[in-house]
RNA sequence: GGUCCGGUGGCAGAGUGGUGAUGCAGCGGACUGCAAAUCCGCGAAUGUGGGUUCGAUUCCCGCCCGGACCUCCA
């Protein structure tokens, strides 16, 4: 069986010029995977949610970022102009309680645990958004959206035991519970709704509530007090994107209540927009079958990976399922994504330094199938075992592909030799095991070589002489 | 209990109403002093029972199994 052809040019609707892909996406509210139709072609709107600001990024957390770095990579390569927006969460319930534990401002800890993830999210080639609006620098709008809630009758501020609080009203919102598939009636049976008694109604939830002396607080109509977790994305999206934009994402477990709230905030606060014109929402990764995530205590942290592997080796591992399929993380899947990119960067290094190539067709028609990520990887297998064969112009697309999934970014040589110690020590010994060898003393040449491989060297003898490279 | 998603070779993992990609592993061979890398070749899969159809892995229903969500979560 032949494997893709590098020349299909995929899907293509009428009236769009011919090898113009169409991008097809998996909507949650419909569910249904459908053309894609910016509401302006000439400037495409997303937003994703982003980190809590408590602690280090696991994973799990990564791969929904990772999922919507390759979006926003494919959408910029399709239209002429993409705004990407992905907010941090610094406000938060849990964030008091790890800067009280911890023994820092509240500051500090965001601060800090904000830098740590650009740093891991650069270290697997994740591209920064556009905004990255902090839910502490948005807190008016979020004051002014939970007015307009109240002012159309959508919220309401209980007297007595509940004063301070502001809730949502899910009764009067005819739609909710539409994007998560719920009944309304049925989640009141949840046996996990926060039964306060002044709510209207179990599955009512806080857009505002009163603030501790000590905690962070914003005066408000409704005394000092901090914002639930949802009104923030409704308050940021809409000041960035409008009332209307194209993509909202974040992984399936935002799906409710989360994005379900969002939805319901934003379509009341503004009658009349539809907020998210598309839904995507990436599965969850698995560590040893079991879900991953920060409550359960079993997570492996971004850090935890990149000290074993490059983080471009993680970025292929999360690329090489599908973002709608649940993935099982395993440390043998780690090191094949390795070894997968010593291939690919074989492949650039037999293939040279040619002119620049367009990403091949097929590898955006995979991309536009959903995302379907591994099909575009098993393109690149295609492309690189051309490239070893001596095909330089495969190698450039190889490498093009490579550019718009966020791989092979660096130089073979950097790849295979980066960091680590002294190259003159490994000449050396290259140059004593040659001797060696010249002299048939081959215990010798094969006792430096294990030498060097114990050390992390790997040495290949070639028709042009032995090369090393890191294992 | 409710809602949703999924079960593809030893493993990972796509697509598809008409004899099932790709990678890893395995086996045989070439190359090599031996390796490594590379190349050639081989074997290997659609959970289960029905239905629709000329034909189902694909569409529909039941069953079994797994996962996610059901107000901390990416």
């Amino acid at each position: 069986m032949s494997p893709p052809d590098p020349s299909f040019a995929g899907p293509s609707l009428s009236g769009v010029p011919s090898g113009t892909p169409v991008l097809l996406l998996h909507d949650s509210l419909s569910r249904r995977t459908g053309p894609f139709a910016p509401i302006d072609p000439d400037h495409v709107r997303v937003y994703y949610c982003g980190p809590t600001v408590y602690d280090l990024a696991h994973i799990g957390n990564l791969r929904a970022m990772v999922s919507a770095d390759l979006l926003v990579r494919l959408l910029r390569r399709l239209y002429p102009r993409v705004t990407f927006v992905r907010n941090i969460t610094d406000v938060d319930d849990k964030i008091n309680a790890r800067a009280a534990e911890l023994g820092i401002p509240i500051e500090v800890l965001t601060a800090r645990t904000t830098a740590d993830f650009h740093a891991d999210l650069t270290a697997v080639g994740i591209l920064p958004p556009d905004v990255e609006p902090r839910a502490t620098h948005h807190v008016a709008e979020m004051v002014a959206l939970i007015g307009r809630l109240i002012d159309s009758g959508h919220a309401y501020a209980p007297d007595g035991a509940g004063a301070g609080h502001v809730l949502f009203s899910v009764r009067d919102f005819s739609g909710y519970g539409a994007l998560s598939g719920r009944d309304p009636d049925a989640l009141l049976a949840g046996a996990r709704v926060e039964i306060a008694p002044y709510k209207r109604d179990p599955g009512d939830f806080v857009l505002w509530k009163p603030s501790e002396p000590g905690l962070p607080g914003w005066a408000s109509p409704w005394g000092r007090g901090r914002p639930g977790w949802h009104i923030e994305c409704s308050a940021m999206a809409h000041r960035y994107l409008g009332e209307s934009f194209d993509i909202h994402g974040g992984g399936s477990d935002l799906l409710f209540p989360h994005h379900e709230n969002e939805r319901a905030q934003s379509l009341c606060g503004w009658p009349g927009s539809h907020f998210a014109n598309v839904w995507l929402h990436n599965a969850m990764l698995l560590v040893d079958g079991e879900k991953m995530s920060k409550s359960l205590g079993n997570f492996l942290t971004v850090r935890d990976v990149l000290a074993e592997a490059p983080g471009e080796a993680l970025r292929l591992l999360l690329l090489g399922t599908h973002y709608r399929s649940a993935l099982n993380f395993t440390r043998e899947a780690l090191a094949e994504a390795k070894r997968t990119l010593d291939r690919f960067y074989r492949a650039l290094a037999r293939a040279g330094s040619p002119a620049a190539s367009g990403v091949p067709p097929a590898v955006t028609a995979c991309l536009c199938q959903d995302l379907n990520a591994p099909g575009a990887i098993a393109v690149m297998h295609a492309l690189a075992d051309a490239a070893l064969a001596g095909d330089a112009g495969a190698g450039a697309s190889l490498r093009a592909a490579g550019a718009l999934l966020g791989l092979l970014g660096v130089e073979p040589d950097a790849w295979f030799r980066g960091g680590g110690e002294a190259e003159p020590d490994i000449e050396a010994a290259i140059s004593e095991r040659l001797a060696a060898r010249k002299a048939r003393d081959f215990a010798r040449a094969d006792a430096i070589r294990a030498d060097l491989l114990a050390r992390g060297i790997v040495l290949e003898d070639g028709a042009g002489g032995t090369t090393w490279r890191r294992a």
